[in-house]
DNA sequence: GCATTGAGGTCAGAAAGTGTCCGCAAGCCA
DNA sequence: TGGCTTGCGGACACTTTCTGACCTCAATGC
């Protein structure tokens, strides 16, 4: 019967919490007596999940890493950890992740019991993204429910306020949710116009699973992230930042982390660079560094730097 | 035999994969019969994992959430994934989730295979702190591996380097991790010194787990966190930074998100209230926002955005 | 050496899981 | 409306597994 599966996830939940038991303790839990244990053991080890155990008094079981990821057994609170960790992550706050972190959160939501849900909801407002983004704030919400929309491969209702033009009801087949320099956009087929389409998500609002399903169609390559590329003609305006910087390299490189690179140039002195869309973020990184500095460029930057020093000193006099 | 167990799994990831599937296909990948896979249908739903079914040409299985969490049965970049984003909401990336996160990390990192674990590990960089921290660098493999032994009672040495004196080798049946202020803190029973002790996370190293496993002492008063802030006989020395900004309240707290509170006091104009102990911060705040801006507290804060304002200035002339 | 604790073989009875066959119900479409 | 598809679930016979009891053995720590 359902017994045995169950008692077996049980077990499992069990050496996964405390991660040492006694095999007298857990045949109690359990409800079985000690032999059975020992063959529930058994069968983790040919499920490809090793326990050890350990004789002797004091002795017991013990769940260890193995070759493949054993079925997560979490509770509340780490459910709802794991969300809220994922959703900082797919919000941008680790480069390069947020695509894979927004395909594990559709499928940990969509698992998560509502009342669970209305706990990660509730802390919006702890996680907001503050200075972190640089880009537009976006609503995890949003993104999630088309996360899910895409992997349910269910049909989507939303209102899209294009760069120009007045907002309007759309209704697609979503296709696969793609992060680009740093925006997220829905990558669908479009049914009212029967083509392919892209969406800014932060332009999208109210999003609706409609519950229909459909057949995924093939995007034109294959690859939706290729496509979304190709038909972007023009990547948004970007400056090209570089500054000799009067310190050592290893401070500057601590502090800016991913976010650009440092190149030591002679002792005592390095080159920073990245690249950005906004003009704020190099101008704080060199007034906190507090070295002395040389722009390089763009011009664009040493304005915004002049301007910024001019608000400071205005403000502590 | 573990066979209905093991398939009770594959179904279940089955279902959590891809979210709608044909009774035929799926009985097909599990290679049973349909009568079985209905039967394997109902045992999930008897376990309290809602299977959502629909008849009629094109019609299937679907998971939906129930009340408790399934257990997750995640592939490779899945669990990767989730493993980043708890790590960097322990680092701190997520005001008042740090300790929640690590304990799930710990978890997760305990069950991953080592084949993951290099990946994470590979993966640090990408992940560096950068600006956000404000408090010291934390490596997270240090974290975890201090919180493995907490879950796993085992007991742990490290290297220990004291605010006054010589680093030295520590042995410790370790107790809780705990995040104070912006810093974490481990509480552990010394086994040189036969007493409770706390050490600051950032200045131990090289945590190594010992295998040698214990059972837990008691700490007194039962609250780790209690004893460890009564032990604390001073915090650490904060500011209490209070602005006024001549700007909407709106757009500032947009900026800061959760790291401070801001308040309208008369039309275009608010005040903004944070806590640290790093200026650096509160000056890059008032820079990027360009406000005019009146400082009420502390005193330093106005002679540190003097100083910053004169940097900039120098580097952009 | 002794107590403790896990490993694992064997056995018999109990309890499942399984496939086949069946009639039924619900959705979809022509 | 009728026909098709797909899920639902009862009945049955058969097979397999599960379980507890009992036993001996093997590590471990004192």
């Amino acid at each position: 019967m359902a017994n045995t599966s169950a008692r077996m996830l049980r077990l499992l939940s069990l050496l996964q919490t405390h991660r040492y038991w006694p095999g007298s303790e857990l045949a109690g839990r359990l409800d079985v007596s000690p032999r059975t244990l020992r063959r529930d053991v058994d069968r983790l080890r040919e499920l490809g999940y090793p326990v050890d155990a350990s004789r002797g008094v004091a002795g017991g079981y013990q769940l260890q890493a193995g070759a493949a990821v054993p079925p997560l057994l979490l509770d509340d609170d780490e459910a709802v950890a794991i969300a809220i960790g994922l959703r900082t992550a797919a919000a941008g706050a680790v480069a390069g992740f947020e695509e894979t972190s927004v395909r594990a959160l559709a499928k940990v939501i969509q698992l998560l019991p509502p009342r669970l849900r209305r706990r990660i909801d509730a802390l919006r407002e702890v996680t907001a993204p503050g200075v972190l983004g640089g880009g537009p704030t976006l609503d995890a919400g949003v993104l999630t429910t088309i996360a899910m929309a895409c992997r349910g491969e269910e049909r989507l209702r939303f209102d899209y306020a294009p760069r120009d033009g007045e907002p309007a009801a759309r209704f697609v087949e979503p296709h696969r949710l793609v992060p680009l320099g740093r925006r997220w956009y829905l990558v669908a087929w479009d049914l009212d116009r029967g083509d392919w389409r892209s969406f800014r998500v932060d332009r999208l609002a109210a999003p609706a699973l409609t519950g229909a399903r459909f057949r995924p169609r093939e995007i034109p390559g294959g690859d939706p992230a290729a496509w979304l590329r190709a038909r972007m003609t023009r990547i948004p305006a970007r400056y090209d930042v570089s500054v000799v910087l009067e310190i050592d390299a290893e401070p500057v490189r601590a502090f800016i982390g991913h976010y650009g690179t440092v190149e030591e140039t002679t002792a005592g002195s390095c080159r920073m660079r990245m690249s950005t869309d906004d003009l704020g973020w190099p101008v704080m990184v060199l007034g906190v560094l507090g070295a002395a500095f040389t722009i390089e460029s763009p011009p664009e930057l040493r304005e915004r730097a002049r301007a910024t020093g001019e608000t400071l000193l205005r403000g502590a006099s």
